[in-house]
DNA sequence: CACTGTGAACAAATTCACAGCG
DNA sequence: CGCTGTGAATTTGTTCACAGTG
């Protein structure tokens, strides 16, 4: 949900879907682990229950790639792994700058997985004068004023931003000056780029928001059960304030479960 | 992405669009900016530009909620940031629990995102011994022992995990037994959870390879350019392993400019 | 015979385009 | 007139179901 799609709208329809794109890393850490357990062969039924999603759509995603299994048997672990991650682009190494290097910054930097999969830490970078040189994971903080040149320098394409929300579309845009394409933002707020760029966002308080909706909804249907039961008029969960006066709902005005 | 529509199937078709739910955090956060600002209203071109989204699909958004608009005018910002947050059931306030404390769990704890939108960290949750007592972000940390307490005591529904991989799954189970319903979940695994209980993922590494993928597609896009203008055959960008012998690629033997 | 690969059916989401209201 | 609200068209994604192959 996060790329806008920035870039090329798919121009000559060769393309594997978006949806696809964002499962093979899914599939790409099953096979990994079925790997590691010396595991030469998985059906899709198998890897699909690995991965948390469907044969029919495994199937499916992996016809996009070519066809890489063999029927009666499955795919080869090996094989898809080596296939997918080609895919990803995970056979060469991606230099990545991170910047913001608070809680969450040096929480990001040390992340072990990072390193696992074709991503290099090639540079923290802080605001702050008094974190230069200090080292965050075994790596010396650089400060802001030296961006561009850290950029150049290491070829790094991928930034990753974990400033305040404040500070994200500036040192979007001096990454994307200095010749970053792709940028992973961790900040709450919408950054405005220009096409051929593309972002995506990571977003705590949406992530629990939405949750929140559907938790809600959940405390909804079971008030409606015991309702239903008991003959009741359901009023809605939480307390609907003096505003709502008299606004049509989306469905008229039947008294629903759910908030009108 | 990270939902997987885990309960009922959408039962009665009442109900709002699971996308439509998933950008109503991004209106309300735009709102709530607005707000500040004083502004009265905003159009749905305005407030979608402001959301990142375009208007049209703003509008059908808003739609599902019900007629909340004036036509020639725009939405009441105060009204509709209302509406959306009781939509969102914020206007209930959800104790959270953030489970492993560790850089990422200490930097969840530490975002004030949280508490400013209905959210308020009730308890923090680490299975180290070490740990408990200490105050991460004001909060003593408690052990893994008293976790059901402390869910049953607080009346928990939305457990944060921020474990390493190898314990998520268990401790999800305990959250569940112990009345958890929601679980955002940032440890790379899939979580299998019972029908009724939803997850949502954070996964940095799954976002990095996402971007890799494009990042890769753009630089053989560069490449075939220049190759168009030179006349040049093309070389998928990376090395390609000696496994690729003869499979089938999507599209028979076309040299492609993406690999094959 | 157990599996993959895939057309065809279906469902969800997005976009278009405009009627209709304030 | 300027905007919202929404049917209809389109695109994207998912699921079904089965032909075909190793």
């Amino acid at each position: 949900m996060a790329t806008g799609r920035t870039h090329r709208p798919a121009t000559r329809s060769r393309g594997i879907p978006e949806a696809t794109v964002a499962r093979l890393p899914l599939y790409l850490r099953a096979l990994t682990a079925l790997s590691e357990r010396s595991v030469p062969t998985v059906s899709s039924e198998e890897l699909a229950a690995a991965a948390g999603v469907n044969s029919a759509k495994l199937r499916k995603d992996f016809s996009y790639l070519g066809s890489y299994g063999t029927r009666g048997v499955g795919y080869d672990v090996e094989y898809l792994v080596y296939q997918i991650s080609r895919e990803l682009g995970l056979t060469q190494d991606w230099p990545v700058v991170i910047v913001g290097i608070g809680n969450l910054g040096a929480a990001l930097a040390n992340y072990g997985g990072f390193a696992s999969r074709g991503f290099r830490v090639a540079a923290l970078i802080d605001a702050d004068p008094a974190m230069a040189g200090k080292p965050v994971a075994g790596i010396p903080v650089q400060h802001t004023d030296d961006l561009e040149k850290i950029i150049s320098d290491n070829g790094v394409h991928i930034g990753v931003i974990a400033t305040p929300a404040g500070a994200a579309q500036q040192v979007s845009e001096r990454l994307i000056a200095a010749g970053v394409t792709s940028i992973l933002n961790f900040a709450p707020t919408v950054l405005s780029v220009p096409d051929g760029v593309d972002v995506r966002k990571v977003d705590l308080s949406i992530e629990l928001q939405i949750l929140a909706f559907h938790e809600q909804r959940k405390a909804g249907e079971e008030a409606a059960a015991v309702a239903a039961a008991t003959g009741d008029v359901v009023a809605p969960p939480p307390l609907r304030g003096s505003a709502a006066a008299s606004r049509k709902g989306p469905d008229g005005d039947v008294p629903a479960v759910m908030p009108a």
